[in-house]
Order: C-alpha cells, then sequence, then structure tokens
RNA sequence: GGUAGGAUACCCAAGUGGACAACGGGGGCAGACUGUAAAUCUGCUAGCUAUGCUUUCCAUGGUUCGAAUCCAUGUCCUACCA
C-alpha cells in the first residue's frame, strides 16, 4: 500500500502543500524526508510521538527519513504556536538535549546503514556569516508576508522579538540544505510548522529551482479541548527513568472512550478494519480496547517483555476487561499469558531500621514514597479520604505506621484510586 | 532617550493601608456516581513539629501601631513618541 495513503487512512494528514504529487512521489521509489525535533527538553513525552509514528511507516514502505535535532534553531526558539519567549538556552544545555533525543529517536526509528539518518542543524546554522545569510537567503523573504503568518500575528499583542520572528528564516534554510545536500524533498511537522514548512518550500524553490514539498500532522487534543498528553498536570515521558512503563501503560489505558480508534490508528500498527472494530465497540468491551491500545503502544516504547509486565501488573490491581479473550484482535496481547511475572507496580523499599520505636508517621511515609509532595499534601489527601492502606481507608492523619502494619514485609499504600506505591521493608538495614 | 502603563499563588485575574495565605475562573488533587472512561455534584489546592506558628503579592530600602496596597531606588515587560 502506498505510504501516502497509509498516513491519510490513519488520520496522519491535516495539510499537503500537494496532496496529488506527494501520493504519487511516494508511490514512485523511495523518497527522503525529514522531520524536526527541538532540544528544549532532554526527553521526548508523547507530544512527539505522532511524528515519529507517521516516520516509522514511512520507512516501513522504504522510504528514508531523517531527524533533524535542532541544536541551532533551538539557539533561536521557534515562536510559532507559543503565545511568549522561551528563555534563551545555553549551547551545552541543548547540545546535550540533542544527544538523549537521538538515542531515544533509535528506539522507533531503525538507524541502521543506509536507513534513517540523524542530522544537528546546529552543523549548518551555527557556522553561518550575518551579512552573507541575509545577502542569500533573507533577500528571498517578503517581510509583508511573514507578517501575515498566523503565528506572527498571535503575538503582535504580546510582543515579538527580531530573534524569533527571524526564526522561519533558519527553518526555511534547513530544508534547502538537506534538499541540496540528501535530496530530501519532503518536510513533516507539526500543524503549528505549516508556516516554518511552507517557507522552506519556497525558499527551496527559488534557490534551487526544485519542487520540494510538506505536510503537517493533526494537533492531539483530547475531547474538552485540554493538551494530549499530560495526566496529573505532567507530560508522559518516553524516557523510562521519568515515566515508568507501568505509568506509560496506564496513560494509554486510561484514555477516553472517544479518543480510542483514532489513537489505534495513530499508535498501534494494526490494520484499519481491527482499529475500526476495536473502537466502536460498545461500553466494558471498550476497556479491551483501552487494554490493546496500552499494550501495543508500551510495547514500541519500552519492549514487549515491559509491555506485557505493566499489563498483568494493570490487570492484577484493576481487573482484566476480557480474561476470556473472547474480543478478537491480531495484537500480541494474545500471547501475553504467564500471570506469574512479577508485578512490576511501583515499588519503594523501605529500610527497616525506621519502624522502630513507634514507627514512621503516616503522613510522612506518604511523602517518603513519592505520593505527596509535602506533610500538607499528605494530609489533605488523608482528610479528603483518598488515603488507603491496602483496602483499609485511612482517617487519622497521625497514624503512625509500625512493623504490625506489614504483611510478610510488604504493604499497599494508596493515594486515590489509581495511585499506588508497594512498599518493601528492607531487613539489612 | 522621552512619556504613560504594568509586574499578585501552577496559569489567567481581583484586591489599591487593617476583617488577606489574598475574591473569581482555569488547571490540578480527593470524594460520591461509574467501566481504571466521560459528564455531573462536593470538598481541597503556600509551608510547618498545627485549634497555633512561619514564609509569600518583582527586588531592596523607607513611612506606619499595621503594607500586596503609600514613598524611594533598582530590575524586567508593554504601548506611544524619538
Amino acid at each position: 500500500m502506498n505510504a501516502w495513503d497509509i498516513l491519510q487512512e490513519r488520520g496522519f494528514i491535516h495539510q499537503a502543500t500537494d496532496a496529488e504529487a506527494m501520493s504519487e512521489l511516494l508511490l514512485a521509489g523511495p523518497e527522503t524526508f525529514y522531520v524536526g525535533f527541538d532540544p528544549t527538553g532532554n526527553s521526548l513525552h508523547i507530544g512527539h510521538l505522532l511524528p515519529v509514528m507517521a516516520m516509522r511507516w514511512l520507512q516501513a514502505c522504504g522510504h528514508r527519513p531523517i531527524a533533524l535535532v535542532g541544536g541551532g534553531t533551538a539557539m533561536i526558539g521557534d515562536p510559532s504556536g507559543k503565545s511568549e519567549a522561551r528563555p534563551v538556552m545555553s549551547i551545552e544545555e541543548i547540545d546535550a538535549n540533542a544527544v538523549c533525543l537521538q538515542t531515544q529517536l533509535s528506539r522507533f526509528l531503525d538507524f541502521g546503514a543506509g536507513k534513517a539518518e540523524m542530522v544537528n542543524n546546529a552543523d549548518w546554522l551555527r557556522g553561518l556569516k550575518f551579512i552573507e545569510f541575509l545577502r542569500n537567503i533573507g533577500k528571498m523573504f517578503s517581510v509583508n508576508k511573514m507578517l501575515t503568518a498566523e503565528s506572527v500575528r498571535m503575538r503582535m499583542e504580546t510582543g515579538l522579538s527580531f530573534l524569533e520572528f527571524s526564526y522561519p528564516l533558519l527553518q526555511a534554510y534547513d530544508f534547502s540544505v538537506l534538499y541540496d545536500r540528501k535530496n530530501c524533498r519532503f518536510q513533516f511537522g507539526g500543524q503549528d510548522q505549516w508556516g516554518n514548512i511552507v517557507a522552506g518550500v519556497d525558499l527551496t524553490r527559488r534557490l534551487h529551482s526544485a519542487s520540494v514539498y510538506g505536510a503537517t500532522f493533526p494537533l492531539l487534543l483530547k475531547s474538552d479541548g485540554s493538551k494530549f498528553g499530560k495526566t496529573a498536570g505532567e507530560a508522559v515521558w518516553l524516557d523510562r527513568e521519568r515515566s515508568s512503563p507501568f505509568a506509560y501503560y496506564q496513560f494509554w489505558r486510561n484514555v477516553e472512550d472517544d479518543e480510542v480508534e483514532k489513537l489505534l490508528a495513530y499508535f498501534t500498527a494494526l490494520p484499519m478494519p481491527e482499529v475500526r472494530r476495536l473502537g466502536a465497540l460498545p461500553a466494558p468491551q471498550i476497556n479491551r480496547s483501552k487494554e490493546i491500545l496500552a499494550y501495543e503502544a508500551t510495547c514500541l516504547a519500552h519492549g514487549t517483555e515491559e509491555a506485557a509486565r505493566a499489563y498483568l501488573a494493570a490487570g492484577g490491581e484493576f481487573g482484566f476487561a476480557d480474561p476470556q479473550a473472547q474480543i478478537e484482535t491480531s495484537s500480541s496481547i494474545l500471547k501475553v499469558n504467564s500471570p506469574a511475572v512479577s508485578v512490576n507496580i511501583p515499588t519503594f523499599k523501605l529500610a527497616k531500621s525506621e519502624l522502630l520505636d513507634d514507627g514512621l508517621g503516616l503522613l510522612e511515609l506518604l511523602v517518603k514514597v513519592g505520593l505527596c509532595m509535602s506533610n500538607s499534601e499528605a494530609r489533605r489527601l488523608v482528610r479528603a479520604g483518598g488515603c488507603y492502606l491496602g483496602e483499609e481507608r485511612l482517617s487519622d492523619e497521625r497514624m503512625r505506621i509500625s512493623l504490625e502494619h506489614f504483611e510478610d514485609g510488604v504493604m499497599t499504600l494508596r493515594a486515590g484510586k489509581k495511585s499506588r506505591k508497594r512498599i518493601e521493608l528492607d531487613e539489612k538495614q
């Protein structure tokens, strides 16, 4: 199947400069395309995942991905879609982040020889000479036109520095460089990148008299319009140190009913007829679809083993949606069976010595194991009735926890319905 | 450089000498209802050794019995003018 049609069918394409030509080119033979990533953080999060998935599909169809890390452009800061300027980052920070992103991306794309490639625009942007750049590139841009861009008009109220205003020139220049050096004719990006992508298409045509193309992916929002990819106000990260595989699984498991079909299409490789069927399942069975979504998504980010463990752990805690496996699926979730796998719900090791004498205050413990940020927050939790030891709700905020609360050296402390911590006694200390 | 306006908690935004840990909205957390969903309703949302105490309203000084509120200086922003 044509790569373009796959992207189209799965809902990846929001806008395209020339859908027809792009479809034909992608059908005709291997093409090189690029997607840019901002090294403003040291880890990708779920918000970055949509472009990555699209890159996977394109690569699977034989096209060649270039992941561009914006080590040069990050020094400017893209104003698109932002209401105010970001703080200027140091070069060291940017470079360190770029390295982290490269390793993360390599889990999703094949960077083997002749396959996907990683480039850093610092390589050609940082050495630019101002006067030269203005004369060669700057003259190609019309301020009049730039002023009409949505991203610029948005900032007319709050202010826009020249630094940020000039950002599109650099991203456009990137595209022309990649065309020139790598024969890269496609750029993809988020919805807010449209202006920058179009600028690159225009610039490349003027500079090299070449036709290049671009398309954007839709912006993911929850049905209430709020930003996708956050849980408890925190972004869900692809870095397992920041978001554990279990937390990652749980994020997907808890998406809204109405989103399931869309998310299966974006974030799993299940065939579309199945995606539609799973997404359309009625009330209780839709939960099975969410399990499949969570499992498949976790497989991609953390591997099948972690995904299986997260699935079993979550099912053990909250129950399985379809224990008899009556709902048909091509997902390998069906192969997960050994319930003996060690449960990997978040665990905290507590030194036994801390419980001597009159034990540890409940509030103190909640903070210690990371369920609460401060004693006050822990107190609020207990007062609100959201703190449980096992199945028993705790209402005494002055309670002391001691050895007798443990069974076989283990106890489970819960904050609310979903967040919980297994606490294991460490006998040695 | 001149003139005017602004800076309040995670975000927006009230408050313009005491009743202010600071109205309201958003967000977040928890509870009820549920399906580990959504919607709805309710409570909470600076910290602490907690019927009390401590640190907050850009920064530093000052006036005052008492300041987020008044004054001075500084920093940063925004607009108009140059």
